[in-house]
RNA sequence: AAGGGCUUGGAGGUGGCCGCUCGGGAGUAAAAUCCUUAGAGAGGAAAGUCCGGGCUUCAUAAGGUUCCGUAACGGAUAACGUCCGUCGUCUCGCCUAUGGCGGGAUAGGAAUAGUGCCACAGAGACGAGUCCUGUCCAGAAAUGGGCGGGGGUGAAACGAGGUAAACUCUACGGGAAGCAAGAGCAAAUAUGUUCCGCAUAUAAGGCUAAACCUGGCCGAUGUUUGCACGCAUCAUUUCCUCAUGAGGUGGUGCGUUCUUGGCGGAACGGGUAGCUCGCAAAGAGCUUCGCAGUAAUGUGUAAGCCAAGAUGAAUGGCCAUCCGACGCUUGUAAAGGCGUUGAACAGAACCCGGCUUAUUCCAAGCCCCGAUAU
RNA sequence: GCAGGAGUAGCUCAGUGGUAGAGCGUCACGUUGCCAACGUGAAAGUCGCGAGUUCGACCCUCGUCUCCUGCU
């Protein structure tokens, strides 16, 4: 049963903009995908407000935290920030999914 | 019945698997982490931030002039720009029609304090004047003046005109900031640069919170070294001059100026930006009933109900089944089968009362209309 | 959480309550062998949206939507 922890999420400003930095950037149409390195494996969502309202925004942020927890092996150790892209707020939660998928396996 | 208006309630149920936050337990210095059979976990608008409060802080918040807000009357309320009632005005419908009844809307003080504006049209737009006409007076006439009447224009035509969501006047009200309030702990860096001030209730500077003035308030509770000068005091056995003391000299203290340092402030620059509390069960709480009131609402030895608390931000995903809706389909019918779907608007961020805006479906109730459908 | 500003032609902006404008751009015509430049002319606006006040609203008032900016 694979559990999602307070340490597997990127939580400070300073991480974040660390993956910015990187050269490691993966895009598809609705997302990118930002990586560096690190000895953990971390997530960090990222959904802007021209994304959709509140409640889009958190639905898209349930939905890659869920996909992160039930298939943790397709991502590398280290800081992954994810960011949604302006269309993202009309996909479905299936939608999501494959394109996230998508984006994970373009990084091998 | 349809149609219109208003009010209230609900937002799929049950089960399974996986997961999140809080709570509980274990663990730890504190975390991490683990367990959790039982427990809690988004809204009517959580939204906009348009009003009003609670709460917290502030150097007390005073007077004046501006400024801002409100505006029929009465009531409700913690308060309000909200709510209730009454009156007025506008508007729609009906009728037994100079009126009555019903629905809807209403920022609804003052135009007899003053100022401004009133395009086009019109003779003329509030100053005055004269387009037509009657009559009187002056004049030889043209014409001029007085008084009265009229059509037309226009929203309004001389009438104490209209306009205050124009200035204004009147009455009442207005301390400010906001949980990024505020309290504590920890961490970090540079006693950095330039400038101003250093005292007996004051400076530099700041506050008085929309602005200005007056007034008021806050603001360093003081000092190291060196040099020079002045004053006081001590020493003079030891150095010098005169001689029972004075001067020089030396020590100590104080004062003044300057330098450095310190303190207070302004601007710039550098660093940190984590945790705990505030803040999670209970109050201006809600419902029912009784009583008071037309109502808003108030009230009670009454009865019942109530537990979200995140912080890169929890409240979710998948499946089964029941229920509801829709579509297709079998069947004479009753009744089945299959599929889709769980809706729209939308996510708490200190907490309440309103307003406004967005919006789907179901359920319940009340009012209006009164046979136009069957 | 708090505060402020903007919305007018395709773009950038003017606009005292009384007929909506300018520059650039667009289109047409002229000029040229053709183009540019130049000249002449034309089109293009629910003044973000909805109410209200007024005889009359881009302008005043209220509500609303969108965009932008600032504040520890």
């Amino acid at each position: 049963m694979p559990k999602f922890l307070k340490s597997e999420k990127v939580l400070k400003k300073s991480d974040f903009a660390l993956a910015y930095k990187a050269q490691e950037k993966y895009f598809t149409k609705n997302f990118f995908m930002a990586f560096s390195g690190g000895d953990k494996r971390r997530i960090g969502i990222t959904v802007s407000c021209k994304v959709g309202k509140a409640f889009v925004r958190n639905r898209i942020k349930r939905v890659i935290r869920e996909f992160f927890r039930l298939n943790k092996e397709l991502f590398f150790i280290g800081d992954t920030v994810i960011t949604a892209r302006t269309g993202a707020g009309l996909l479905d939660n299936a939608e999501i999914r494959s394109e996230i998928q998508a984006l994970v396996q373009k990084k091998r």
